[in-house]
DNA sequence: ATGAAAGCGCTAACAC
DNA sequence: GTGTTAGCGCTTTCAT
């Protein structure tokens, strides 16, 4: 089938057939294709030329098998759909790029199952360092695994239990408790705290600074950590709401459980935030695009995935592995953006920071 | 310092170690590693034993070099945050498991120069395929390069001209058509059609479907393609609406210029879909949620990234490169998702589809 | 400035 | 069943 110029080879040209057909030997070619020093310019263009005419690419696997570095890391993550993680995602394999490295990643789904063996095929891959978003941050094995590894190891999100491993986190605590103090100050006095997936560390942590804001207040906590999805979310109100104290706020603790929310408030014609005011932990789009527009606690999501691929190449480039000297805990501060929903006036260009 | 139990040597353990630990040859350890076919039950239990404490895990790069492929696959986006590209990629992903592989997301920002680079990378990693979604799908430079690969290629929402090349598709035209249609049968008679990055094959084709709408009922197109951001929106639409004869309804052509001209009708007390109606191409998260709710041409997000990688598998499996033979240009229908900005009425639970 | 040759870790003939 | 051995494509002494 007349097909194009380049290699119609069954198979990648190698270093070696480059050599023969420019006439020299695999070390010239080699020192070409790794910058070309000690290199005659005339051997060097012509080398150059053969190529480029056979659409040469030198094979990573062989460099790698020299024992080099595979300019390869990994990133674990629940879900690569997750905004939350995708952008963490762009933001490291920018510094992946920057490092000359490339990124993999993939998805877990949270279960511990897929966490091991994705450890184990970007090892397989002798990936250089990793990067992980664990579900299951307390697992024993999980831990294990990861404390075995030559490779570098940073957690993101959530820590890895007990184990030294460097961590780059948000404040989830304080984030939590300044939302909820803000809507004590708007006055509100039946708060209640709305989630799922109650066993995430994040969740937790979250939930710790509800309670550490309500009791100091010396108010009631009502926490209901049932709300998987939307009709979840529509029973549970509704219950609240027909209770003999019924809330006059919610803080929800994730995404889903704030856009939820704030679909079943607007379906039951209940007030925002007249009667309910309403502050999320995690910042989306069209929070400020809403009306009312919703106040939250915003992650610096981008910074979890700079900071988190910084610190791997640091290590990296310190030499060792995990564990040792340079092993950190990196918490970045949230901030609570304030729209309308929490009882703040409405900004005049309300399209939030 | 007192570390773990596992492999604390320098270096992975390998396959020789494993065989000399076991007192066997590596054929054996081989074979154990491989799925243990004709090996003695003793041999296979000792061996698996050795491979367990030493913390031994096969090198991929060793294997590739031995010819094998990399069971590894490449996917080439304009940005990995994009929930459209993500929504694929995890699609991909999940394809590329079942296959026994691993998906290598890179993103590019649609710049040429970055597509070219993050081809070769990926080549270079000898991925056993790529899947692309290429801003610049006409430019020459990378269709060369892409028609010169022995692996098989797939584009995505967007084809490469000429080409040959498989592609997976939304129909953009009919799509667009469509949701004219729908206004015009609202009675909208001005509908004005927004959008930016007017150079990308998929916002063209939209723009056709636009046109051969408007023009088949008689009336006159309006096309503004200057909408990068949200005060390019606000100025359009003050401009617009300031015009001798306003439109009476508005066709966003990608996500955030739909999400920025309803806020700008907002911000303008521009009552939706009364005065204005509205209709945006690609469903986001929201849009359903917002008041009054938004319709769009919903695109099958994760058919895309699924039917990409399978086709991308099945060349794969059928032996030969690119071209030949199988190359297959999927077209997958979009679905019109009526909300209320169109004028249709408000469903009973708007939560969308 | 350039080349020859020895592996890197693994698999696949081919013996035993 | 199991071991021996020859490379896969590359980098890297060590000569020249």
């Amino acid at each position: 089938m007349g097909k194009h110029p380049a290699n119609k080879k069954n198979s990648h040209p190698t270093l070696g057939q480059v050599a023969r057909a420019a006439g020299v030997g695999t070390t010239t070619v080699s020192r070409v294709i790794n910058g070309g020093d000690r290199v005659s310019p005339e051997t060097l263009t012509k080398v150059r030329q053969v190529i480029e005419a056979l659409g040469y690419r030198p094979n990573q696997a062989a460099r790698v098998l020299k024992g080099d570095r595979t300019r390869t890391i990994g990133l674990i993550v629940p879900s690569i759909a997750d905004p939350f993680f995708s952008s963490c995602a762009e933001a490291a394999q920018a510094v992946a790029r920057a490092n000359g490295s490339l990124l993999i990643v993939t998805s877990t789904q949270n279960e511990l199952h897929n966490e091991i063996e994705n450890v184990n095929v970007l090892l397989s891959h002798r990936v250089d360092g990793l990067i992980i978003a664990a579900g299951n941050s307390r697992s024993r094995s999980l831990r294990d695994l990861l404390l075995g590894l030559r490779a570098p190891v940073v957690a993101i999100d959530r820590p890895i239990s007990d184990s030294g491993i460097s961590s780059v986190l948000t404040d989830n605590f304080q984030g939590a408790r300044a939302a909820v103090q803000h809507l004590i100050e708007h006055g509100r006095k039946r708060i209640a705290c709305l989630t799922g997936e109650g066993s995430l560390y994040t969740i937790q942590e979250r939930i710790r600074g509800y309670r550490a804001a309500i009791e100091s207040a010396g108010l009631t906590p009502v926490i209901d950590t049932s709300i998987h999805d939307f009709s979840a979310a529509r029973n549970a109100i509704e219950k609240l709401m027909s209770s003999e104290h019924p809330p006059d706020a919610f803080f929800t603790l994730k995404n889903s459980t704030t856009a939820h929310s704030f679909e079943v408030l607007q379906q039951l014609h209940i007030r925002v935030p007249s009667s309910i005011a309403l502050v999320g932990f995690d910042d989306f789009e069209l929070a400020s695009t809403v009306r009312p527009s919703i106040t939250v606690v915003q992650q610096p999501v981008e910074a979890i995935g700079h900071s988190a691929a910084e610190l791997l190449f640091k290590q990296l480039f310190s030499g060792r592995g995990s564990t040792d000297g340079i092993a950190q805990r990196v918490i970045l501060k949230n901030q609570l953006i304030r729209r309308s929903s929490c009882g703040c006036a409405a900004s005049l260009r309300p399209s939030g920071t």
